[in-house]
DNA sequence: CTTGGCACTCCGACACCCCGAGTGCCAGGG
DNA sequence: CCCTGGCACTCGGGGTGTCGGAGTGCCAAG
């Protein structure tokens, strides 16, 4: 083993004990708990080296070692593999995610299963429905003046507006609006849907030309968002678990997670790494204030009709293999039930 | 002002002062900031005697006194009355709420406003559906295998379920039944589609029977959920606002938060008070360890057709007059733009 | 390049003390 | 009978001081 190859141990040791125990690391317990062959006194020149490098730090003088986000990051790319989950926890994921009612339910479930393996905040996105197709368009008048708009889609999605309308709309008219547009629309492509619907739009009597336009606004709306903009959330009270996690206060964690915007861009910047199947952005790499001491490991899921991302957030002192793992087992057992 | 009446002034201004201040409070700054026309020695006897009747409290001999949950009880039922909004804040109600284009956006952005307005934790519960009438039911084949069945309302719910069923089902099988579906149950109150759906279940071939009856399982069980178990959370941020409001960990109260049957029960078990139109529920009397410092204003909102509850869940050290106040005015707003 | 030794630094825990806020009680006065 | 000013007492919190231990950096020798 060359030196630089036991500076990286030296590194890989105190990602490990420091990610146990939670406190700075020295040289001396480095050596008594790692077999690494040399003496403590050689631990501490490589400390420096690591520390020249920035990969580790010390809080204060006196005090033992700490990785950097650089240091997680070179652990996480280099020196760790993701940790084969355990029989019972396989066991779990397939348990706590059976017989969900609805795509709603799957969603509760999968991000309730996630929370509670890896004992972290996780989140749900909703997945994307661009790839998959119109099945069925259905009006619904409520009080005079207002028109109920719910787009069905052949993979289980249900879109809804509330639309503004002129008071005077007949039944009639709505009834003939909605054959139309199912006669259009069903079976087509959502990425496909824009153009038709403008098509048509330009069938009706001018006189009507303002439902019409009213609806496709709302069909077109109901597309555009995708409703990629939604997620669910769960594990939250897992970030109160050590206050050791946010010296601070979790405060600008949890206002950041409310925050939906600032998670959904998270997210979407995420691309999955092809041998781990999974992405992993470490502290400062989150460009949010409120999360400089977070991380997020998260997965892409769903397969060719559907697709976006789960994952969980939790201190950059947290277990990466054990948690690349779970996000990635996760990822593919809802895949799996989304699929089909 | 008789003794006893003068005892109560004092409870109410030490409520009003441990608000503000959040500090144990004296008979000293008692006299100081309300003006009570007695010296501190006689508010110390008025102290003692309230102590004594279990409504305040000294954190430890030589502190001040503080609120006990029976204080605070007191204090609401028989010391303050609902403090009026300022113009500003109907007018960010109003702002907030105006534009959703769904139930969905509804509640999200009532919660919101809710949450933002009294800087505390806010639930809105989904409306029931019982009392809505069915406009139509869609059953959208996904897989061979699996029905989509999505019951929609004239109120715009929008309930769906999926459903294992025979993959030899015909599409001609699925669009008889969808249209017998329809036209038995079209404008009928949900109360009634119960019996409705066993009258045509039996109408059918003895071979189909298997997949009407999954269907009709599927129904019934959208109806009999009636989505009440569900809710919006927002704003837990400001849990951790002040350390001081939760001197252990905010842990416990964000677990009980997150365990959705808690909070179920607790707005269920919540009747309004005809005069103030709000219910209020203050630490032990949640009868739940993680919220012995947590106190619950809720209102019901919604008319006619669908009824639920909203509120919100703060430290027990709230200002409960503008915060009765934010709910109620919320929970009207809302149920005028829910009702029409 | 590694190692043992050594001097140095600094954090954290503990002990201590003191101050001030707040109380309860009492005797005197309206 | 109730209110009041005075007084002695209690107790928690904050500030200071001290001490020990953990950990480091450096150096000279192997």
């Amino acid at each position: 083993m060359t030196s630089e190859e036991r500076k990286l141990s030296v590194l890989r040791a105190i990602v490990e004990d420091y990610v146990e125990t939670r406190e700075p690391v020295g040289s001396k317990v480095l050596v008594e708990r790692h077999a690494l062959g040399v003496s403590s006194a050689t631990i501490r020149n490589d400390m420096a080296a690591l520390e020249e490098e920035g990969l580790i730090a010390q809080p204060h003088t006196s005090a033992g070692r700490v990785p950097t986000d650089a240091g997680y990051r070179l652990f996480v790319d280099r020196l760790s593999s993701v940790k084969p989950l355990s029989l019972a926890e396989k066991r779990a994921i397939s348990t706590l995610l059976t017989d969900a009612v609805d795509l709603d339910d799957v969603l509760d479930r999968t991000v309730r299963a996630l929370a509670t393996l890896t004992r972290q905040v996780a989140v749900v996105q909703y997945p994307s429905l661009s790839r998959s197709a119109v099945r069925h368009v259905e009006l619904v008048p409520l009080v005079p003046g207002r028109l109920l708009v719910v787009l069905i889609t052949d993979t289980g999605r249900v879109e809804q507006r509330t639309v503004e309308v002129d008071p005077q709309v007949t039944d009639q008219l709505v009834g003939d609006l909605r054959a139309r547009l199912n006669a259009a629309l069903a079976g087509r492509r959502l990425d496909q849907v824009a153009a038709l619907l403008r098509e048509t739009a330009g069938a009706f009597r001018p006189e009507d030309r303002d439902l019409v336009a009213s609806v496709v606004t709302a069909l077109e709306d109901a597309l555009s968002s995708q409703r990629e903009d939604r997620f669910v959330l769960a594990g939250t009270a897992h970030l109160a678990r050590s206050p050791l996690d946010f010296p601070q206060s979790i405060g600008p964690v949890l206002e950041a997670i409310e925050e939906q915007v600032v998670l959904l861009r998270l997210l979407g910047e995420m691309a999955d790494d092809p041998t781990s199947g999974v992405s992993v952005r470490i502290g400062h790499e989150m460009h949010h204030r409120g999360l400089l001491e977070t991380s997020v490991v998260s997965s892409g899921y769903g397969s060719g009709a559907q697709v976006a991302r789960l994952g969980v957030l939790g201190p950059t002192r947290m277990d990466y293999p054990t948690t690349m793992a779970a996000v990635r087992a996760v990822a593919r057992y809802v895949s799996r039930i989304i699929g089909g």
